[in-house]
DNA sequence: TGTATAACGTA
DNA sequence: CGTACGTTATACAC
């Protein structure tokens, strides 16, 4: 016969949510804003399982309002031994209230009683109302409520997806006893996790034993003159124990609630608060997918389009004077989205959030003109990824110009340290609207074009434009109008440009190399006696720590380093032949990896083609791909020979590289206007020996090579939050004379202390930190309880304003010297930017001019109360150019 | 086939 | 126990 009885559901909140906050890595659940999400994500991914199987009709979630009761009144050390809450936790539960209301699931909770005690009540109150009950506890004292109509699923050890039921069956099965005994047993044995000693010697054997006797613990202490040996002793002597535990241990089955059983049938899910709390702030994707579809408005396994969002309007495929007329109407802003197929422009989009339009291009075949002028023209663009997109149109022939906003960068500034994919057009769609964008269907092969798609993803770049925009802070719209966007067509010319290579040095370089990797190894397995593999971690330490029983290094997560540094220290204390030949071969083998790697990216024009990633970095820097040539090694000799490599084209009389000199520093002295530091810079004494003439008291000229080498890797590590323990393991001295410089460096430069200090703390207050030109990025992490976690916010946000600066610096001026070249129509080109260096190709004639171009638009970038030095250097190659 | 780790190149 | 990146090979799970 079908169970035609109600089914009310009630859930122990916190003690499910804190399960899950365990269960789940703390670091991938966490939103744009920092705030941590793991608990709730895994307390509602339960949630919906549970729902599933259980199909409870009535349900409510009880919550703790603190940790204090009438039981810690009672016994001020209940659940004293609990550690503090962790405050990642803590800060999860007003949020995942908020969703579960939203999810139409009554939450309740009761001043000076535990959620529990709610439990029991309604537990209690469901039953007399004829309802089966399902009581939701990760705390085992609910196990008393268990009956006929009560039955308890309580959460495995194995995790929080596996619940397991407690019927009065089960209980019988695993303790002997019928449920409402249980706290008379958890009141002898006593519980741990709520601080509640019970009797010594006294273990649930023994416990069962006497309450399968006698019944409870009033009756089994009547008895206890009849219990023999230690534990009948015991039991005399610690009564109270047992029976303040009893009395602790009974939940409260009559609070007062506001509401009953038969409020709490089930209600609809608030769908547009659900949409916005899951997209917006818990930026939970899949979830809010699984909780629409239970709710039956969607499929599993897509989300389903809100019932309020707006309709794409339908898109009108035009050419000639219907494109003219339509792109005449326009007056705010228009999005803009291109389709390739391979690699032709094949048609492109147009939309503002009312009107569609779908432009099918194919070059000769239509009539053009309006929108190739409207493209080129100063009407107001919006795109998303506009630096790959106008590298298409160019690729066709076709200008951009006009683009006032790019949705990915400003996605990026506004969350500069957030995962790469989260910049992504569907990413942002689902956090602005909370809609999910449509894919094609991936079981097609062959992806049906549907004519409208692009100019659909048009549109929703047009929707998200707005709210996008309308969250840059004026700093933040600054840098994305004066740096960003303008910055994108000279990146775009300098990754079309690439750079010559002369593939003759690699192979030489190579052929070299593969030489002295292969005698290297030879020697190396004749030093062991047989052959490894040199380039595995895992083999090397097996013949290092097992064979040849050297002294343990550096651990890590799966074993001890073998890094260069490592076996450096190794060849000190234990040397043996094996160890030089395995640096020598590594270091060959990692020249050789690097050439086969450029190698690839050289095109038939024999020249080599990076992407910069404008939205790779924290900090604002650029990060370069595919190939990276931003790593390109300089540091020994053999490795330098690589860059005679890097060459200018033809036609082209020579390459030019220019860098700043300690920019950083600069940076540090200009926004710490520390008296010293800019006096150091104005003086025109090399820097480190200024700074080691004040630090050490003697004259510039006495500054010997040590101090100087001490006093300039304070200096540099000043920008990165390097600790006096870190200064001494790079400088080889005693911790306490790494304090000691640190002091007297300090006391000299006290201003740069004051500054990097006050960095922190004004991160701290902000929540972010700002470079010169108003770039942000936001520090979570500053209050984390986590040490580890915090500190290392607290060098980042230390660094970040000094680092960033340097990029805008940099960014600033690659745009003055862009802006110069072309207005005076040089055939020079830049073509790579190495953070604080730019290299350019200079045409026949025009090195003189370059130079003071390149001087100007690099010296005059940033007006600071320090010089920007900028040195250049001239040469056929990279390495001959550089300094 | 994809992911994690160790290692190492640059500023 | 010094910031910011990208690429590679190996090892291992699937």
């Amino acid at each position: 016969m079908p169970d035609t009885k109600p089914t009310l559901m009630v859930i122990d909140g916190h003690s499910l949510a804190f399960r899950a906050f365990f269960a789940l890595p703390l670091d991938n659940f966490v939103n744009s804003e920092g705030q941590h999400t793991n608990a709730i994500h895994g307390f509602i991914s339960m949630l919906l399982l549970i729902l599933k199987n259980e199909r409870p009709t009535h349900l409510a979630v009880a919550f703790d309002i603190s940790r204090f009761s009438f039981r810690t009144r009672e016994f001020a050390e209940y659940k004293g031994t609990r550690a503090e809450t962790p405050p990642e936790f803590k800060g999860q539960i007003p949020l995942l209230e908020e969703a579960l209301q939203a999810m139409g699931i009554r939450t309740i909770s009761k001043e000076d009683f535990e959620a529990d005690d709610i439990l029991a009540t309604l537990a209690k109150r469901g039953v007399a109302d004829g309802m089966q009950v399902l009581v939701v506890s990760g705390d085992r004292d609910t196990i008393q409520l268990v009956n006929g109509d009560v039955t308890l699923l309580y959460p495995s050890a194995r995790g929080v997806s596996e619940l397991k039921r407690y019927t009065p069956d089960t209980v019988r099965e695993r303790y002997g006893i019928e449920p409402h005994q249980y706290p008379e047993i958890a009141a002898l044995v006593g519980e741990t996790s709520d601080n509640l000693q019970g009797i010594d010697k006294v273990g649930e054997k023994t416990a069962v034993k006497w309450v399968q006797q006698w019944g409870t613990v009033d009756e089994i202490l009547a008895h206890a003159d009849e219990i023999k040996g230690v534990v009948g002793n015991n039991l005399r002597e610690q009564q109270d124990r047992a029976l303040r535990n009893r009395r602790l241990n009974r939940l409260v089955d009559d609070v007062e609630l506001p509401i009953g059983p038969l409020d709490l049938a089930r209600q609809p899910i608030d769908e547009g608060k659900v949409r916005e709390l899951f997209s917006q702030r818990l930026q939970f994707r899949t979830l809010l997918d699984r909780v629409l579809a239970q709710e039956g408005s969607g499929a599993e396994g897509e989300i389903a389009p809100a019932a309020n969002a707006p309709k794409a309007p339908a898109v009108h495929t035009m050419v000639d004077e219907e494109l003219a007329t339509w792109l005449e109407r326009q007056s705010g802003d228009v999005a803009v989205h291109l389709e390739r197929t391979g690699d032709a422009l094949a048609g492109i989009g147009l939309s503002t959030e009312a009107s569609s339009a779908y432009v099918p291009y194919q070059a000769g075949t239509g009539d053009y003109d309006a929108l190739v002028a409207w493209l080129a023209g100063d009407h107001p663009k919006v795109l998303h990824d506009a630096k790959l997109q106008r590298r298409w149109l160019w690729a066709a022939g076709l200008e951009l110009e006009g683009v006032v906003l790019d949705t990915r960068i400003a996605a990026w500034l506004v969350a500069p340290t957030a995962l790469a994919k989260t910049y992504e057009l569907d990413h942002q769609v689902f956090a602005i609207l909370g809609e999910a964008m449509p894919k094609p269907d991936p079981t097609q092969l062959v992806p049906d074009v549907e004519p409208s798609a692009t100019a659909t993803i048009a549109w929703y770049v047009s929707r998200i434009a707005g709210p996008l925009r309308a969250n840059l802070d004026p700093g933040t719209l600054g840098v994305e109008s004066d740096i960003e966007l303008p910055l994108q067509p000279v990146l775009t010319r300098m990754e079309n440009a690439g750079v010559a290579i002369d593939d003759t040095v690699l192979a030489r370089i190579h052929a070299t190399m593969r030489e002295k990797a292969d005698g290297h190894a030879r020697d190396a397995f004749a030093e062991i006696g047989h052959e490894v593999n040199l380039g595995s971690p895992k083999q090397l330490q097996t013949v290092l720590f097992d064979e040849l029983g050297m002294p343990k290094t550096r651990a890590t997560k799966t074993g001890y380093s073998t890094d260069a540094k490592s076996l450096a220290d190794l060849q000190e204390s234990s040397p043996h032949a094996f160890l030089g030949l395995l640096l020598q071969h590594r270091e060959a083998t990692k020249l050789m990896q690097i050439i086969e790697t450029l190698q690839k990216g050289i095109g038939p024009d024999a020249r080599i083609r990076t992407t910069y990633d404008q939205t790779g970095s924290n900090t604002g820097r650029l990060s370069s791909n595919d190939p990276n040539l931003q790593n390109i090694p300089i540091r020994t000799d053999v490795s330098r020979e690589i860059r005679t490599a890097f060459v200018h084209g033809e036609g082209f009389e020579t390459l030019l590289t220019a860098d700043y000199s300690q920019i950083e520093m600069r940076i540090m002295a200009h926004l710490s206007e520390d008296a010293g530091l800019i006096e150091a810079f104005h003086s025109g004494e090399d820097l480190h020996r200024f700074v080691g003439s004040r630090v050490f008291g003697v004259d510039p000229a006495d500054v010997t090579p040590l101090m100087r080498t001490k006093v300039k890797a304070m200096s540099y590590g000043l920008a990165y939050g390097l600790s006096a323990f870190g200064l001494s393991k790079q400088l080889r001295i005693p911790q306490s004379e790494a304090k000691q410089l640190m002091l007297e460096y300090f006391s000299r430069f006290g201003g740069v202390r004051d500054y990097l200090r006050g960095v922190v703390m004004q991160a701290k207050d902000d929540g972010y930190t700002t470079t010169i030109f108003g770039r942000r990025r936001p520090f979570p992490d500053l209050h984390s309880a986590n040490r580890v976690l915090r500190e290392n916010a607290e060098r980042q946000a230390l660094n970040s304003p000094i680092q960033g600066s340097a990029a805008d610096i940099i960014k600033r001026a690659m745009l003055a010297i862009d802006a110069q070249m072309l207005e005076e129509g040089l055939r020079s080109r830049m073509l790579l930017q190495v953070h604080d260096e730019l290299v350019f190709e200079v045409a026949a004639g025009e090195l003189d001019r370059m130079t003071e171009i390149v001087r100007e638009g690099m010296g005059g970038a940033a007006d600071l109360s320090v010089p920007l030095d900028v040195a250049v250097g001239v040469g056929p190659n990279w390495d001959a150019a550089g300094h």
